[in-house]
DNA sequence: CTGTTAGCGCCTTCAG
DNA sequence: CTGAAGGCGCTAACAG
């Protein structure tokens, strides 16, 4: 900037000014700064100086979890990001997604970005990037769960739409079970009766959980004896396989409630007998396949969190949640 | 920083030594600088501050088309993405998407970001957002073109691709028509015989546009008799009017090239007799509905782009797609 | 309308 | 192993 100043004539003053306050500045000045800029190949004030100076960045920061990579093939994620990005775009801030999932320097990663808050997608209690991100005292907003104190939390009642869930798919089973996602950060996939939900790690999960059993409960039905299927991803394949486990291991399984549209797909697909099943999301999937659902949108709760974020007051989501009963429930 | 030395009993450069080379340091002084920092509060170096003294920000920025929030619902975008970020996070880089589509001010915030270097997603030669980019002499690598001095271009042969693609669709055909994307930024939606290639602004429509009419005339058939069906998005609902349109104007219409497995179905869900297709990109509706289409990895494309614009070597795309043959184009 | 001064927080260089 | 000086590029506040 002193080089463009230089070579118009002006004080570094000036130069700023006709970036920043164009009017404040005479039209002479101006387009003897212009011409000078054009020739050094000067393009402006430097982006990281700016943030320096004015202590802000505007930028948004996005943690999506362990594996970063992941986050792009859930079409849910990528619905909560799109959200973020409009509100973004509207305020004219960037969106900075912060690289997660090489292990030890995924903490410095978020120490170390230039970003005034960050969101920070659903993940365990214990999760080590989220209390870097709480560490730098930059604001913190996150979705789904874990609540922490000095954070804000987006999302629905996990708990109140899978007991309205499990209602609803438990309602005339004798047998039923659940197909869930991964209950710690391990992610092991396996099958087990009965599984305590304060055993769970990830808060959405844990709530989603307790909610399936409350609906169990409310129906006579003994949670210790429900089997649960635990997949280590959203992924159909490996769904199916655990759904078969839950099959050979309780022949006469009559009803799936499932924390995904894909895992309840998943569950229809290998079910020879008629089944009860219920998905999460309502999705394309859930409506192709007459799946009974919890509908939410990601993208509004995505728009929450990047306003929360911004220090405006967001929208309460723990309500935004709506079952959506079709076929897969029996109508 | 100082108010931590200060607390600590230790010079600033203690402290900066403390979080960039702790080796440098005694364990005792790194000991008293840890606790003054959690006492304070201090999370360590401020990004700016680094990124301003380095001269490099760390961070990749991407601009996704003149409006971000749909680049989210476009699966070919989205998998684009993914590449990208999966070199950052590899690298450590910060991915940081740059907000636009709100018109004048787009250019502004492409110029302000924090960023080493840009990955740009295909748009028109003329697009002000791209100019902005280059014109900030950071090095920017282009998706699908327009090819540009002193930028990278990453991207399929479109042009031999469609090629290739023509000629399966068109090769019995006696009433062949094309579905496209936009030809200008204006996007507006029409039926137009024989559209030149030499008007179309997006480069990777307009390589497409030419690929098809090569195989037009390869197989003797009369270019300035073939209707394009232009669609302003990539979007199905559309895409059918379109295709009502081209069926009205056209009766026998007997093949459609399309430039998205998307508009492809669009055209087969709107034809009455039989109808050779073909698509573009080899997405699931392409497998699901045995369509014939180009495939590539768009993924594979984002990760070259983020390779390249960090300036390493990228592996040339240019040959990296094939021809998928299906039913649609009678098997 | 324009210029001067000062300092945002950090780290490279060079001396202890 | 630790410290002092200087400057990265910018702009708020205050003259002129």
């Amino acid at each position: 900037m002193s080089d463009v100043a230089r070579a118009a004539g002006v004080s570094p003053m000036t130069v700023s000014y006709t970036y920043n306050q164009p009017d404040r500045v005479s039209a002479e000045s101006r387009a003897k700064v212009q011409q000078a800029a054009a020739v050094l190949g000067y393009a402006g004030p430097d982006p990281s100086a700016r943030s320096l100076r004015y202590g802000a960045t505007r930028t948004l920061g996005v943690v999506l979890g362990e594996h970063l990579t992941y986050a792009f093939d859930d079409p849910q994620a990528v619905a909560f990001l799109a959200g973020i990005a409009e509100v973004c775009a509207e305020r004219g801030c960037g969106l900075l997604i912060v690289p997660t999932g090489t292990g030890d320097d995924d903490r410095n990663r978020v120490v170390a970005a230039a970003v005034d808050a960050y969101v920070v997608w659903t993940t365990t209690d214990d999760d080590p990037v989220l209390a870097a991100a709480c560490g730098t005292r930059r604001p913190v907003v996150i979705h789904g769960g874990p609540d922490r104190d000095g954070t804000t939390l987006v999302g629905i009642d996990n708990r109140a739409a899978a007991r309205a869930a499990g209602a609803e798919v438990f309602a005339t089973a004798r047998r039923p079970a659940v197909l869930s996602f991964p209950i710690d950060r391990n992610r092991h996939t396996f099958v087990r009766c009965g599984v305590d939900p304060d055993t769970v790690a990830y808060p959405v999960t844990r709530d989603r959980l307790a909610g399936y059993r409350d609906a169990a409960r409310d129906l006579g039905i003994d949670w210790s004896q429900v089997p649960v299927g635990v997949c280590s991803t959203n992924d159909m394949a490996e769904a199916r396989t655990v759904m078969r486990q839950l099959l050979a291991s309780t022949p006469r399984l009559d009803a799936v409630a499932a924390m995904s549209d894909h895992l309840a797909l998943a569950a229809l697909r290998e079910a020879a007998s008629p089944l009860r099943v219920s998905g999460w999301d309502d999705s394309d999937i859930a409506r192709e396949h007459n799946l009974t659902t919890v509908a939410q949108s990601l993208r509004e709760q995505g728009a929450a969190c990047a306003t929360a974020a911004f220090g405006d007051p967001a929208p309460d989501h723990r309500g935004a949640w709506r079952l959506v009963r079709r076929a897969s429930t029996g109508g």
